[in-house]
DNA sequence: ACGTACGACGTA
DNA sequence: TACGTCGTACGT
């Protein structure tokens, strides 16, 4: 027997496209809403609807339809003839609007359970005809299936179901996928009222037509997916544990496509690199892990990476911030280069066996290593052993014998000490890298290097971590603005990270302003002199000016003496406007070094940033000096900026005020920005400060309310 | 969380 | 087809 359970329609929808509303104007003949529509409860709303569904189809035992789509050459015109069920006496089709895209299902092969199939949503418009249709065959009503062009409301969608459904449909990519079916009878023919069930589809914004469900006071439809083919329309008389299920599915599947843009074959896309940062542009290092492990450096091929100093830095950064909004992790934020070159600097390279993890490729690797320097260990070993036998006549063949015996124990222990020879000789490596001193090394002395690589490069973020530069990944690029930071450092903002709010003073930053794919400047710190010296290449280049990421710049800046901070305003000097000479502007002072023919830009940087910092940047000065004395709240750093103005960042991603800025103009007004929007006057924090800051705890006041706020 | 390993993808 | 390397699973 046939139970109504299901209403088979697809066979009888005839498909048209249709990308307007226009003709849904006269398809949707709801009633406009009245007072007591208003008033009806949804609950109400949805019993009711219940009712004229079974009033309708009395045989309806469950209020779902299933649409049969039919192969697509089918659909496109579909004849009407053939038999009709029961059920198709009374809502017949003529019109199906098809989208091409429309029934796709997303994950064809996965021919998925149940309502992981929905993927899209499609609201159903029904005017079914009153019982008393002619028995002729002949369609009185017709179903259609409209595109809606327009997302609707999501009130629209959701007033049907749950309230909880708001989230849903929000999530539902329904965007390009809402449909109108609507049972419409014949041309011309008037509507019944009482018995039309109708429900909205989405409204197109401002044409008037097919008002969301809630205006028209009808219930929307859902169609559901259920499989390739099938189609569930779903009513209110749907189980809840079925929405929820739903639900859950579809944040499951919303989850998954926000997690990942899936590639055809539905796994993750691939990357690629900009192809064009320093990274990008640099050649494989040789050194680094991955390198060895390529099959073009003797490796065994199992790691299958990149060199790690050719990670871009432009996906990286993507990644990085796709993952974590807003957010740095410290550690975790470190770039490829900066983390080779910690690890060079620290020599804290792979050498050491971690018990466990002592196999494989770190196996193959260090008898490789140890193969490959074997030579020249064993060179050098002799030679040591030789003149230290001397004294004691050891031969050549015992000595010989020795060396056997010793790479024989190292097997055994599997690594090396730092030397197995009586003298102790440091590292049995050559080469192997001494250890810099740390950021709190430098910053104690008088002076720091910052090696500026000015074409392409990145932000190092283990400086950025370990130091108050931390505050770099946070500041805004600002052509001539002079940062500085608590540590007294001063320096060149880059541009920021890719994600990075862009400059509030557009005009300002226009020649620096960095094409989307285009990579920061990096800046990279290194330590006292000679941090280097066992470096081969690069150090070398560095040094020279040049590297491989670029040409690199060295910066000289003297650091304030600590115990001199005394805040005694800098004597004034006329506004320099070559930066070898010392800008007496503030207690910090420049120096360039002889080899250094600056480049235009950041030649106009430094000096613009000097100069403009000075004429009327007295007040500003001052109360710079006096942010500088003071422990600011966290992560927040005063820096001068053109205008001049004085601005507050908080540089911490991490920090709920991350983008703000704080800009202080020299008559002490301020005003706020977030994400370069400046705050609407009429923002809280206004009301409770005035626009004009009296007082240096003003400051910090406003900061620690807005970290809350 | 990290290092290792490897299948799979995009491109030369 | 080979190669480079991305995405991910897995063990630690
Ligand atoms: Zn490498
Ligand atoms: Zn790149």
């Amino acid at each position: 027997m046939e139970q109504l359970n299901e209403l088979g329609l697809g066979a009888r929808l005839e498909v048209e496209e249709e990308t307007g509303c226009r003709e849904e104007e006269k398809l949707c003949l709801n009633p406009k809403p009245t007072k007591e529509d208003v008033v009806v409860s949804m609950e109400t709303r949805r019993v009711v609807e219940e009712e004229q569904w079974r009033r309708l189809f009395p045989d309806i035992r469950k209020c779902s339809v299933v649409i049969v789509r039919p192969p697509a050459e089918q659909l496109k015109v579909w004849n009407l003839r053939g038999t009709e069920r029961r059920s198709s006496k009374r809502v017949r089709s003529r019109d199906l609007m098809l989208n091409w895209d429309w029934m796709e299902p997303l994950e064809p092969e996965n021919g998925g359970s149940g309502a992981k199939r929905f993927v899209k949503k499609v609201e159903v418009k029904i005017a079914a005809e009153r019982a008393s249709e002619d028995e002729t065959g002949k369609p009185k009503s017709t179903l259609r299936l409209t595109h809606c062009l327009e997302a609707a409301s999501d009130s629209a969608h959701c007033h049907l179901h749950n309230s909880d459904r708001d989230d849903l449909s929000k999530e539902l990519p329904q965007r390009d996928h809402n449909y109108c079916l609507d049972s419409n009878p014949p041309e011309g023919n008037s509507q019944s009222e009482e018995t039309s069930l109708m429900s909205s589809c989405g409204q197109k914004d401002g044409d008037g037509c097919c008002l969301p469900a809630e205006k028209k006071n009808v219930p929307s439809m859902v169609l559901r997916k259920l499989t390739g083919d099938q189609w569930i329309l779903r009513s209110a008389t749907i189980k809840k544990e079925e929405e929820e299920e739903e639900e859950k599915e579809a944040v499951q599947i919303k989850n998954r496509k926000r997690r990942e843009e899936l590639s055809p074959s539905g796994r993750k896309r691939r990357r690629q690199a900009c192809g064009k940062c320093a990274a990008c542009l640099r050649k494989n290092c040789g050194k680094c892990t991955f390198c060895l492990d390529m099959r073009k450096f003797g490796g065994p091929c199992r790691l299958k990476q990149k060199c790690v100093m050719r990670r871009c830095v432009v996906v990286n950064a993507r990644n990085k911030w796709s993952k974590l909004p807003n957010r740095i992790q410290v550690g975790e934020g470190m770039e490829p280069l900066d983390q080779i070159q910690a690890r060079e600097e620290t020599g804290s390279t792979d050498a050491q066996p971690e018990s466990s993890h002592w196999r494989g490729w770190r196996k193959w690797r260090h008898e490789r290593d140890s193969g490959g320097k074997e030579e020249v260990r064993k060179k050098r070993w002799m030679r040591r052993r030789r003149r230290w036998g001397q004294r004691r006549g050891t031969t050549e063949s015992k000595i010989r014998k020795e060396w056997d015996g010793l790479l024989m124990k190292e097997e055994e222990e599997e690594e090396t000490q730092p030397s197995q020879f009586p003298i102790s000789t440091g590292p049995s490596v050559p080469g192997g890298p001494s250890v810099l001193s740390g950021p709190s090394g430098p910053l104690t002395g008088t002076h720091v290097q910052l090696n500026l690589t000015l074409d392409t490069g990145h932000l190092s973020s283990n400086i950025l971590s370990d130091s108050a530069l931390t505050c770099l990944s946070g500041l805004l690029p600002q052509e001539g603005s002079v940062l500085h930071v608590s540590t007294g450092l001063t320096f060149i903002p880059p541009p920021p990270p890719p994600l990075s709010p862009p400059p509030l003073s557009a005009a300002a930053i226009q020649p620096l302003q960095l094409k989307e794919e285009e990579e920061p400047v990096g800046i990279e710190l290194y330590g006292r002199s000679g941090g280097f010296g066992e470096q081969e290449k690069t150090e070398q280049e560095v040094r020279t000016g040049i590297s491989e990421t670029g040409q690199y710049y060295e910066v000289e800046v003297e650091l304030p003496d600590p115990d001199c901070d005394q805040c005694t305003l800098p004597t004034v000097s006329p506004p320099t406007s070559d930066i070898t000479q010392p800008a007496s502007t503030c207690d910090i002072t420049y120096k360039r070094p002889e080899f250094i023919s600056l480049n235009p830009e950041c030649f106009s940087l430094l000096r613009g940033g000097v100069r403009n910092a000075v004429p009327d940047g007295w007040s500003l000065l001052r109360l710079l000096k006096m942010l500088r004395r003071m422990v600011l709240p966290a992560h927040w750093v005063a820096v001068l900026a053109e205008g001049p103005e004085l601005q507050l960042l908080q540089c911490s991603r991490l920090s709920s005020m991350a983008d703000t800025i704080i800009h202080v103009q020299s008559d002490h007004s301020f005003h706020i920005s977030v994400q370069t929007r400046l705050l609407p006057d009429s923002h809280q924090v206004y009301k409770e400060h005035a626009h004009r800051l009296a007082h240096l705890s003003q400051v910090t006041q406003q900061e620690q309310q807005g970290g809350r706020g």
